[in-house]
DNA sequence: TTGCAGGGGTCAA
DNA sequence: TTGACCCCTGCA
């Protein structure tokens, strides 16, 4: 992979697997907008940055070497062979014709304090609520930033959210999550660091302990963040989608979740995200 | 216009 | 295993 910078964009040439679109619209993320040329608008670690496929490179605006390095590399999944994983979960036609429907989707390795709150408002909800209750917990209560003379707002962290009581919280439309919310930042400020996560074996017990945290919402964070491939989300649009198309019946959370630790194993996670966007785009079960 | 179901699940009984 | 849950949108 070669990139340089230009201006205030980085560049970088002949990317592979990487579309834009797919990227941020695979249900991974919640803070990216698309414009009207087809770029996407967002703020991840504290930065605003545009991103847009141009040809077969990917450009990145206002940004610079170093938080290419340190932040978008990692953010972007760069340093991942698709192609590999591809292989590895093209298991059967299904699978083969959902991989190349998404193809060009990346699994972003996200913020992990964001993930836990995002996903914690994710439940029982729909993804413009979503994506309005997040927004407006970073207008009021992140850090604001610049970019193109327009504001943008960060995330707030863990430390502020703890400090917020339950009114305020139900101000960003959060509903019955904001009980969830509030306990949550406690127990993440009491933990210090939730990086340690990253190389904890029990990981998906101890995000479980969290309030407003199940069996689905961990797998997300865990997934998303990028501290495991192997677990594979299981919502509503991913049990209808592996019913139709696997099951040929109803089953069970448990039994899809086995299913695919064996049948997709370590890369199970890629799998579940070209099920979930060719599921959802194509509106199977519906 | 009004009413109602349903939504990226989780919790508590 | 089951019903309640904020509240906004879509649809009859």
């Amino acid at each position: 992979m070669e990139f340089f910078s230009e201006g205030n964009k980085i560049i970088i040439k002949n990317v592979k697997d990487f579309d834009v679109k797919k990227t941020f619209e695979c249900g991974q993320c919640f803070r990216w907008k698309r414009e009207s040329d087809g770029s996407y608008k967002g703020v991840a670690f504290g930065k605003a940055i545009i991103v847009r496929n141009v040809g077969n490179d990917v450009e990145i605006e206002n940004t610079n070497i170093c938080d290419f390095k340190n932040i978008w590399y990692s953010y972007f999944d760069l340093g991942r062979d698709y192609d590999k994983i591809k292989a590895c979960i093209a298991k059967d036609d299904i699978m083969r014709e959902a991989i190349k429907f998404g193809n060009g989707i990346r699994l972003l390795k996200q913020d992990l304090e964001e993930l836990l709150i995002s996903f914690i408002i994710s439940a029982n909800n729909t993804i413009p609520r979503i994506s309005k209750s997040i927004d407006m917990l970073s207008q009021n209560y992140g850090r604001r930033i610049y970019l193109k003379g327009d504001i943008y707002y960060t995330f707030p962290s863990l430390e502020r959210l703890s400090k917020l009581n339950l009114d305020e919280l139900s101000k960003c439309k959060v509903g019955f999550r904001s009980k969830y919310i509030m306990e949550s930042a406690i127990i993440g400020v009491r933990m210090k660091y939730l990086t340690m996560l990253q190389s904890d074996e029990k990981a998906r017990e101890i995000l479980m302990k969290f309030s407003g945290v199940g069996p689905k919402v961990a797998d997300c964070i865990l997934l998303f963040s990028g501290i495991r491939q192997d677990v594979f989300p299981v919502d509503v649009w991913i049990k209808r989608v592996m019913e139709k198309l696997y099951f040929k019946r109803e089953a069970s959370l448990k039994e899809i979740q086995e299913f695919v630790k064996d049948y997709f194993g370590e890369y199970a996670g890629f799998a579940q995200q070209y099920l979930f966007y060719y599921a959802r785009e194509n509106k199977i079960g519906v």
